[in-house]
RNA sequence: GGUGGGAUUCCCGAGUGGCUAAAGGGAACAGACUGUAAAUCUGUCGGCUCCGCCUUCGAUGGUUCGAAUCCAUCUCCCACCA
């Protein structure tokens, strides 16, 4: 099976512009395509390492990658898909994202003038002028049409202001440039980007009369249709110190039933045979399925030892209920002890198990927490130095755990 | 520039002088049931020195025994027209 057979097996592909075309080019290696990453945060997420994945994946069909980061683009802010104006990012933060993003996809991509460059749009697009790029550019574009993409269309009602309107604009721009520069034929992105991607593509065509490729991955939706890699307390980083691997790992653990399988297919590189077997499962033999899951995707993003780390963490704390030091701690200071002992909604704050005591309060008046395996039945109760100086075990509710110590 | 409309607790959204820490929904959290799933059911869901007290309804000042609710000024949003 060739590259792109293997991607539409996979359903990674959502929308192509030549279907025949394209599948030749990455079929035998012929495509330099680029993805843009914008610098939205200092970490990847998730919704990136399905980029990141492609990549790899046409990177070892013999396809050259463009990891395009954008430094240019974060000034602007991508409309799409969003319902509200991004907050503005100062220079320094875009440029520290940059930084943070270029560490991560080192990481994955190899990175070699042969195999794979970076660059990032801060380079050339910074320096356009304005009524230049408009005679250049700007004339190429058709407001009625752009208006009528998806993208901008749902931000109608809302507003939509002239920034957000122009991201299009020099996304479409940093294809041109690519293509002329970098013999980029192809772009790659997540279908959100779809109508961003015809733009430059179209602007080749006009300027250059030339043909060029754009190809979208499916988005990471859950069966409820939203957006996956979200978790309460915001995205599912890649960055270890955001998201440890241990709650990376947990993340897929707990992922829905009917996500499994889809999850394994497009974003592990395990071979589509073994998936195929897989999918015959059913009930509770899915809670294998989702270990394969969480234990491929962990190595993937961390490391083989930090998946055997985080899978027998979990092991031992959902199944057996033995103690593990992989469990996130906090260490208590002898002066937040008042007469030697703390108390434990002291402790439960401190620890950042709840944000207020009257939240930590409500938790043990409703049964939620246990210390060692022990439940907590009073608001009042107190824990020594002494078995601080042990470790404890906090356990709130049903899959939050927590050591506290002292030296 | 003109004319209207709006800003409420994490989000959506009721509330138009006291009975309002503020309906309802969503999210979240805890409990039951389970497969570390989903669905369902129950409870919670501003803070604290928690049977009581304190701080919230865009900001500031005012009227009143008493205001999210009335008045004034300001800030920011939106719609229609130009």
């Amino acid at each position: 099976m060739k590259i792109y057979e293997e991607l539409i097996s996979r359903g990674l592909i959502a929308q192509v512009t030549d279907e025949k075309e394209i599948r030749e080019l990455v079929n035998d290696g012929n495509a330099t395509f680029y993805i843009g990453f914008d610098p939205t945060a200092d970490s990847l997420h998730v919704g990136h390492f399905v980029a990141l994945c492609l990549m790899k994946r046409l990177q070892m069909a013999g396809n050259k990658p463009v990891v395009l980061l954008g430094g240019g683009t974060g000034y602007i802010g991508d409309p799409s898909g969003r319902t509200d104006l991004r907050s503005m990012m100062t220079p320094e933060t875009i440029q520290h994202n940059c930084d943070c993003f270029k560490n991560q996809i080192e990481k994955f991509i190899e990175l070699d003038e042969d195999k794979a460059i970076m660059v990032n749009n801060i380079d050339w697009l910074l320096d356009l002028n304005y009524v230049e790029l408009l005679r250049e550019v700007g004339s190429h574009f058709s407001i009625n049409n752009m208006l009528r993409a998806e993208c901008y269309k749902q931000r109608m009602e809302k507003g939509l202001s002239f920034l957000e309107l122009n991201y299009m604009i020099m996304q479409s721009f940093d294809f041109y440039h690519l293509f002329i520069n970098h013999g980029c034929n192809m772009q790659f992105g997540g279908d959100d980007q779809w109508s961003n991607m015809l733009g430059g593509r179209e602007l080749i065509r006009r300027k250059l009369g030339k043909n060029s490729y754009a190809m979208t991955n499916t988005l990471l939706m859950n069966s409820e249709g939203s957006k996956m890699g979200k978790t309460a307390k915001g995205a599912v980083w890649l960055d270890p110190n955001k998201t440890s691997p241990f709650e990376f790992y947990q993340y897929w653990r707990n992922i829905n039933d009917a996500d499994v399988l889809k999850c394994i297919r497009m974003l592990t590189f395990l071979p589509l045979d073994q998936i195929n077997e897989m999918s015959k499962w059913e009930g509770s033999q899915l809670n294998e399925a989702k270990e394969i899951l969480a234990f491929e995707l962990t190595k993937l993003v961390h490391s083989e030892e930090k998946a055997k780390d985080a899978k027998s963490s979990s092991h031992s704390l959902f199944i057996t209920g033995t103690d593990d030091s992989n469990m996130p701690s906090t260490e208590i200071s002898k002066n937040q002890l008042v007469h030697g002992v703390i108390n434990v909604i002291e402790l439960m704050v401190e620890c950042k198990l709840t944000t207020s005591k009257s939240e930590a309060r409500r938790v043990i008046q409703q049964g939620g927490l246990s210390i060692n395996d022990i439940k907590v039945d009073s608001v009042d109760l107190c824990i020594s130095s002494l078995a601080l100086e042990k470790g404890i075990k906090i356990r709130k509710g049903k899959k939050k755990y927590h050591k506290a110590f002292m030296i």
